[in-house]
DNA sequence: ACGAAATCTTTTTTT
DNA sequence: AAGATTTCGT
């Protein structure tokens, strides 16, 4: 490609076309330049037709930053490259197909808040409250469903009572998903696969329609993905997966890294091409995160090395408390935009858990830094935008169930427990969809007349938005008229801080529904909400904007910035051990999301840890294993000690006879006192039937009156 | 039927 | 320690 440097493996990556290829590329090595540049490649050269292209990424924004770069490359042509996560693509598939299935094009999407709801309704018609939770069920669900398991074969194979209670639910789930003509975000790739393999005809016409497919993060697919991605496979297809098993860093979600490992099988004749050099980071760097990452057995092996030089440029800080931790990584960070001119949005700091977010904005807030948060509280997951959100997707889909219970008695019109009941019994034996139901409340028994009457209004509403939207009223339109016609902004208009918020945060959705009608002028509200439904959260990091970035590490991936900080690097909390167990789950998934936050930084890495942290109740405790296994092949690591005056929290010795306060029970004797690590656990007579057994930790039990002490009895 | 208070759960990462 | 959910009082 002209004006374009390529190094040998890169250049062979982009222009290879004698079949299928594997590019294991390492991190940095810039293989999402060489997935831009070998598109580019093949559409320049007229081996492929542009629209005979399927370009599969893991986050929306991968795919706007491949099209522009593409287009960039190759002006003419780029925008008819299908592109897309796997997730948008099959939800693609689905819409197309919808008359060959049982459901709708207009589909609703539901994420993982909706099929909560959806999971505690379907538990308690089973009668089965109390023995399992929502998320229980949902996580069990979503692992067969990874694993390809359908309701039945999850009936017949389940062994204990355990096992047949989630096989139930899962059915009755099923059956209330079909109801609300809905999908979860494993059907989405589940329901594909199963109509692309089932049905011939479609397989067929899909397996024809790309020359080439590329995947990115190839380590991070499912089985159903990786099936997907064989089922859209045509004797001519060449497909080429990029990806390196050292990220692989979603294995809890159902990923197999063997997907990459076993590629040469499923796609015989593949060439395998390694991507081994590193554009992005400092020798020292780069070599602090090989050391750390050799330490996992069973990896493919490769041997990453960077041409840059580089020093002192890890740092690893130790400091007194959470908060001291977020004051020296801002000054830090201060520092750093100051005296080196760096844009606030080439530093970020990353951490294990959103919940550590926390710390840092109550710092950053102080010191007038500006900072954005991805990822933790998702814009879309608010509670005004999803309410909006259920109303809009009532509009496009009359059967959605989920929705409807959200917002029906959303602000209260006179509908309780037992009038929902019987709207719901009334349109389930009627066979109308709710909104043709809603319409014709005043009709059904059991109503109040002043609940049927509003019931009524609404259906009036929804049905005048749906007619509206199906004749082609943009996105937009259709957003301002059930604002104004339900009345919505009215339960906000309260002088309160939360309710201005809330009022920005609906002036902010109608933008964005502006904004996406102007970019699909043909889309209308169906599109809209299929994209914000598929939205993933690193979506929502502007790259320009300069403020600071805070995010999780699992967000941090494909992304790269001139300094970086990970926070909280202690044993238990990076790696992560859930509470109450002892061992991570997978150390060496944690190992491998160490490494890709480490190899996110091109100039400088700090890692910072503290001695103790206050997590639901639980302390993590020392610095991480992993600093010491970074530091391991060589010097150039430096620890400081924490400048901070204050020492950790003098500890409180408790004894036998202690008069102690604690803040829900009150005062009490503690009876018995026992050292349990860094924490006491104690026995403590409050005057209640039992003695409790409490642990330290939580709340502050200071002593009021030790044994002995003048007054004591 | 609604709001307030008490109780209970839930504590990783995300499409 | 915080949030969601249930219960209780009006």
């Amino acid at each position: 490609m002209g004006g374009v440097s390529l190094n040998e493996p890169q250049r062979e990556a982009v222009e290879y076309t004698g079949g299928h290829l594997l590019v294991l590329a390492g991190a940095g090595s810039g293989k999402t330049r060489v997935l831009a540049c070998r598109t580019a490649h093949l559409v320049a050269t007229g081996f492929v037709e542009p629209w005979r292209i399927l370009a599969m990424t893991f986050t929306n924004k991968a795919a706007a930053e491949m099209s522009r770069r593409v287009a960039s490359l190759v002006p003419a042509g780029s925008g008819r490259i299908r592109m897309g996560t796997f997730h948008s693509v099959c939800a693609w598939i689905l819409r197309r197909e919808a008359s060959r299935g049982w459901w709708a094009e207009d589909f609703s999407i539901y994420d993982s808040d909706d099929q909560k709801a959806l999971l505690r309704r379907v538990i308690r018609d089973l009668g089965e409250d109390g023995r399992v939770t929502p998320s229980q069920a949902s996580s069990w669900i979503s692992m067969c469903k990874n694993n390809l398991t359908g309701p039945e074969e999850a009936t017949d194979s389940a062994g204990t009572p355990w096992e047949k209670l989630m096989a139930r639910i899962y059915i009755s789930y099923q059956a209330a998903l079909r109801a609300s003509v809905a999908f979860d975000f494993d059907d989405l790739l589940t329901v594909s696969l199963d109509l692309v393999r089932q049905d011939i005809d479609i397989g067929g016409r899909y397996s024809r329609m790309f020359d080439a497919v590329l995947v990115d993060e190839y380590q991070d697919t499912n089985l159903a993905q990786r099936d997907l991605l064989l089922a859209l496979c045509g004797p001519d297809t060449q497909v080429c997966a990029v990806g390196d098993d050292d990220q692989s860093i979603y294995g809890w979600r159902g990923a197999r890294v063997e997907n990459i490992l076993r590629f040469p099988e499923d796609f015989p004749g593949a060439k395998i091409v390694r991507l081994e050099q590193n554009y992005r980071s400092t020798s020292s760097i780069l070599r602090a995160a090989s050391s750390l990452v050799s330490h996992n057995s069973g990896r493919h092996g490769k041997t990453l090395w960077s041409a840059r030089p580089g020093g002192d440029d890890v740092l690893v800080q130790a400091a007194g408390s959470a908060s001291e931790e977020a004051a020296w990584t801002l000054a830090e960070a201060t520092r750093l935009h100051e005296s080196r001119g760096l844009p606030w949005s080439e530093i970020a700091i990353l951490y294990r858990t959103n919940a550590q977010s926390r710390e840092f904005e109550t710092a950053a807030l102080g010191m007038n830094i500006p900072y954005q948060v991805i990822g933790s509280l998702r814009f879309y997951e608010r509670e005004e935008i999803k309410d909006l959100v259920a109303w809009l997707r009532l509009v496009a889909n009359p059967a959605d169930r989920v929705s409807l219970e959200r917002v029906i008695n959303k602000p209260p019109r006179g509908l309780g427990e037992r009038g929902k009941e019987a709207f719901f019994e009334y349109a389930a034996s009627s066979g109308r969809d709710l909104v043709a139901c809603l319409c014709s409340a005043s009709r059904i028994e059991g109503l109040s007349r002043k609940a049927g009457a509003s019931l009524e209004h609404l259906g009036g509403v929804l049905s005048e938005a749906a007619r509206a939207s199906s004749s082609g009223s943009p996105a937009s339109e259709i957003v301002d008229r059930i604002v104004a016609d339900l009345g919505f902004l009215e339960r906000f208009r309260g002088a309160g801080p939360e309710e201005e918020a809330r009022l920005e945060n609906v002036e902010e959705f109608r933008k964005t529904a502006l904004e996406h009608d102007t970019a699909h002028p043909s889309a209308g509200l169906p599109g809209f909400l299929q994209g914000i439904s598929l939205l993933t959260s690193s979506d929502d990091f502007e790259q320009g904007a300069d403020r600071l970035v805070l995010m999780t590490l699992h967000c941090a991936k494909g992304l790269e910035f001139s300094v970086v900080f990970i926070a909280g690097v202690e044993e238990g909390l990076l790696p992560f051990v859930r509470p109450g167990e002892t061992a991570p789950a997978d150390l060496e998934e944690e190992r491998r999301l160490m490494y890709v936050g480490m190899t996110r930084a091109r100039d400088l890495l700090y890692l910072t840890h503290v001695p103790w942290r206050q997590r639901h109740g639980t302390r993590a405790g020392g610095p991480s294993r992993f600093i010491a296994e970074a530091a391991e092949a060589f010097a150039p690591v430096r620890s400081e000690e924490s400048p901070s005056v204050e020492p950790v929290a003098p500890r409180t010795v408790y004894r036998r006879g202690n008069l102690v306060h604690h803040p829900r029970y009150g005062r009490g004797l503690v009876l018995h006192a026992v050292r349990r690590g860094p924490e006491w656990q104690l026995t403590v007579d409050f005057g209640f039937d039992e003695p409790k057994v409490l642990l330290t930790g939580y709340v502050p039990i200071p002593v009021i009156r030790e044994k002995g002490s003048p007054g004591d009895q």
